[in-house]
DNA sequence: GTGGCTGCAAAATGTTTGCACGGAT
DNA sequence: ATCCGTGCAAACATTTTGCAGCCAC
């Protein structure tokens, strides 16, 4: 159960940092590939993987797309771009708390998180699909 | 653009309906094909697809697992147990609008819906645990 | 020295796509 | 007669896994 610290598990962390935005793990890949040429990639899906369950990272999993990974640790939520993918923060001090004790009175289920995606479009996306409206 | 009238649509969308709990494309498939012996998993793929982006059904994207179909329309949400996999239902009354509105105001997206699904334990799971736990 | 960690390749999973044919309109 | 929808197989994207050797402890 202890974890060992090797030059590929810090490099991966420090990727996912400077990278800020919600990399991707093939992304985190292409920046640590960068410094540590022959990193194979299940080496860096495997240790996104376990830093996220210890909560060292969040995962944000997108059905049908890559899973992302965000080193903010503090609760918020986040913004999906349905043409180009961007994905984005949000910030609601929407309570937490809130949501999780009336979904547990409403379920059997022993909730115990979840995870709420916005979908929109973002504003470059946006002005694009309004131009074309414009045109007819 | 018009939409024609097969035998595999329709028995798809009965499938769904009589599956009832948001059966994935594989199980719709397994039910189909009882039916229609030739059907192909890419039919039963191409429709629930635009099933969906027609607004006859909805999709459930579950990352890192089958999306899931529901036949129900109405605005509800999901739980979803980490342990079996097993999806139900949980109906908030949580304005859709005012986390929408919300939502819209932090953020210089235009965001059109969301997608919240709550992570937790089913009844049978949480009680397999606990026993576990009471071993020690 | 031991056993967790790595790199590699292969497998697994879920879904999409190109193409030729057949059936709904 | 059109041409959309289907079945098939292959491709695709993402992630996981088995295994032999390596290296942090």
């Amino acid at each position: 159960m202890e974890t060992r610290n090797t030059i590929q598990k810090q490099t991966i962390l420090m990727a996912v940092k400077e990278l800020a935005n919600h990399p991707t793990a093939e992304q985190v890949y292409e920046k640590v590939v960068e410094k540590l040429p022959n990193i194979s990639r299940a080496t860096v899906y495997r240790n996104l993987s376990s830093m996220a369950d210890r909560g060292l990272l969040h995962r944000i999993g997108v059905p049908g797309g890559a899973d992302h990974y965000d080193h903010t640790l503090e609760t918020h939520y986040h913004v999906l771009c349905t043409e180009c993918g961007a994905l984005e923060d949000i910030w609601l001090q929407e309570s937490q708390a809130d949501l999780l004790k009336l979904a547990n009175e409403k379920s059997s289920f022993s909730i115990q998180n979840y995870q709420l995606v916005f979908h929109g479009m973002c504003p470059c996306c946006k002005a694009k699909a309004d131009a074309l409206n414009q045109l007819h």
